[in-house]
DNA sequence: TTCACATATGTGAGCGTTAACATGCGATTC
DNA sequence: GAATCGCATGTTAACGCTCACATATGTGAA
């Protein structure tokens, strides 16, 4: 039923179509948008010549008129590392159920000038909502900077002295909280947090909030730097085991936070060729529950955040701000996934010094 | 020196500027799209009006006349896993680097409709030209029968009985005579192949490919299925265990080829919960170098598939479709990358039945 | 019948931009 | 000094759509 002019000439038009159907192109308009008002029959007519010339709405005619793109821009900016991209992808899904469409902007490095380039950009093809990825602190901070014209919303943590921005995220502090919660319940009285770049607020919250825990509990800690990698990961195992042979008595650290995933893999890697154990002699939680962490060896304790969720959440929250509402910008919460790297602190451990 | 009207009225047009710059708005257009034949002068006055003004291009009216969006759809479908995600962020990065923005489409499960519904929506959207990350054979058959009107590219091997379909991909056939060649020069000569998916058309052209070159050189091999998780790697490490117990001889696998990296990390668990020394005893070899296979318990031998590289060849080949040239669709090359998880085969092991 | 009134359809303008062409003007040529 | 050229700039008409309004048609009340 569908033919398509072979020649490279422009697609039909609404004008055409109305030809075809015999009508005005203002009832085609009507049929196409699902106006009321218009006979069954005459929308028959309609449709069937719609798909006889093989019709599509011209969207940039329409957002002319409008001012309506049905894009939302989404900047994801520094990485492509597990907890981006799943936001990523769940906020695209979210925004196809709405009858949005995601622009995509992904960039490197947490350069002003890039950032403020796909901000342009994005604004420049008519996005009604901009989405910014951001993990990097210094990152946010510029975005507050930017005037838009359109909602802008962050995904990640807000710097606190940053106003009138509105920001969402996973709750990276209840998050570090129920891990540290975790082991103190195990019995563990010493442990090292395992940190990401300073620069990442993601990582400074984790370690806020774990630090903060860990004082409240009166536990003994110490804070590893680490770059979210697994071979920071496995720098810090090694770290640990000396920190075990020169630590006496109770302060000798039975347990590690490691702020993500990749370099909890690491830091067993590094205990397991040190011939330290797990979970027997060292627990290892981790932060993410990334693809394969339920079959590291062991299988890593973790904090799972849920980015489907976070990624409906944003869009919803997008929605909200462009129909003038306030969004809803509580964060969405982490759990605690237990497995096998995790256990109850062994008393032989604090005999050991 | 920018302000901007905070009324919710229009955004300055090209007209307003004019009137500003005290120029037609034919000059400004030129200034805009740097053509030639614009006084310095006349150019530094319009630049002016653009700033005060804070004037932006109406993409939507451009795109009208010109019926260019600078948009390029990318449909992501049926994951996001590891590979598909990394062609799609290189894919953006070249398309950025070209003038072109991303419109993203993912879609979960390889539902027809919903494929033709993202084809449609970004057609609508006016993009230039449609790129499909297809992991699945029935997929890459649907995307044939599309008659979309703009350049079509496939990121995914193309079955060899569709025609027509330009399809770019990583090339897994090399890749996987690779790893095999490898083994054998290692002096393996009894292997498992674990395979993905069988809809899945990497997984296909990697089992077909490590199963020729194994016959090629007169290899004992054998075929168990996996579904990519590192769960269905661990199964395999069990069904690998109770071979070697039941196998006689010079027939007793000493090495695994994993169709990706999840499954040999399950693999890898599971052998080490058996109690079989990697590499000593069986050796283990990946697909696609996944962030963390360094760090793996031993660390994972691996083809590296360069998906950057890809990104930017899918990204060419599109250009050189929209420019009307035959685009160059020779596969992406993938290599080895040798780490602890492969050794020679143990003299021991042939003794052992 | 005549008016009012709803319901279905048509008309014209304008959204902001570019493409094609038209104009103005100083410099060059004969 | 007129004709010619080249450069810088201006004018007009699309592009395909929606909006606001105008016009037919049918229906019931006065």
């Amino acid at each position: 039923m569908n033919e398509r002019s072979g020649t490279g000439s422009r697609p039909p038009s609404i004008m055409e179509v109305a030809k075809q159907a015999k009508v005005s192109h203002q009832t085609v308009s009507r049929v196409i948008n699902g106006f009321p008002g218009v006979r069954p029959e005459t929308r028959e007519h309609v449709l069937k010549a719609i798909d006889k010339l093989g019709y599509r709405r011209n969207s940039a005619a329409r957002t002319l008129v409008t001012q309506r793109s049905g894009l939302i821009g989404v900047i994801t900016v520094g990485s492509f590392l597990f907890g981006p991209t799943s936001t990523l992808v769940a906020i695209e899904e979210a925004a196809r159920r709405h009858g949005y469409m995601v622009l995509l902007s992904t960039l490197r490095e947490g350069d002003d000038v890039d950032l403020t380039k796909a901000v342009n950009d994005a604004l420049g093809q008519g996005v009604e909502a901009l989405v910014i990825i951001a993990s990097r602190e210094s990152l946010v901070r510029r975005t507050a900077e930017l005037r838009t014209g359109v909602p802008l919303l962050v995904v990640g943590p807000s710097p606190v002295d940053v106003r009138d921005l509105a920001t969402l995220s996973v709750d990276q502090d209840a998050g570090a909280r129920t891990a540290i919660d975790y082991l103190v319940g195990l019995g563990h009285r010493s442990i090292v947090l395992l940190t990401g770049p300073q620069d990442w607020t993601d990582a400074q919250l984790r370690l806020a909030a774990a630090r903060e825990e860990c004082e409240r509990h009166g536990l003994a800690y110490r804070v590893y730097d680490g770059d979210w990698t697994a071979a920071s990961g496995y720098a810090a195992a090694g770290r640990l085991v000396e920190e075990r042979w020169a630590t006496a008595g109770g302060l000798v650290p039975t347990a590690l936070f490691s702020a993500n995933d990749h370099m909890a893999l690491g830091v067993l890697a590094g205990l397991n060729a040190a011939g330290v154990a797990v979970p027997a002699e060292v627990s290892v939680i981790g932060f993410d529950n990334i693809a394969g962490s339920d079959y590291f060896s062991p299988a890593l304790t973790t904090i799972e955040q849920d980015f489907t969720a976070l990624g409906h959440r944003v869009l919803l929250a997008s929605l909200a701000m462009l129909a003038g509402d306030p969004p809803d910008l509580t964060p969405v919460p982490a759990t605690l996934l237990v497995r096998d790297s995790t256990g109850p602190r062994a008393e032989s451990t604090s005999s050991s010094s």
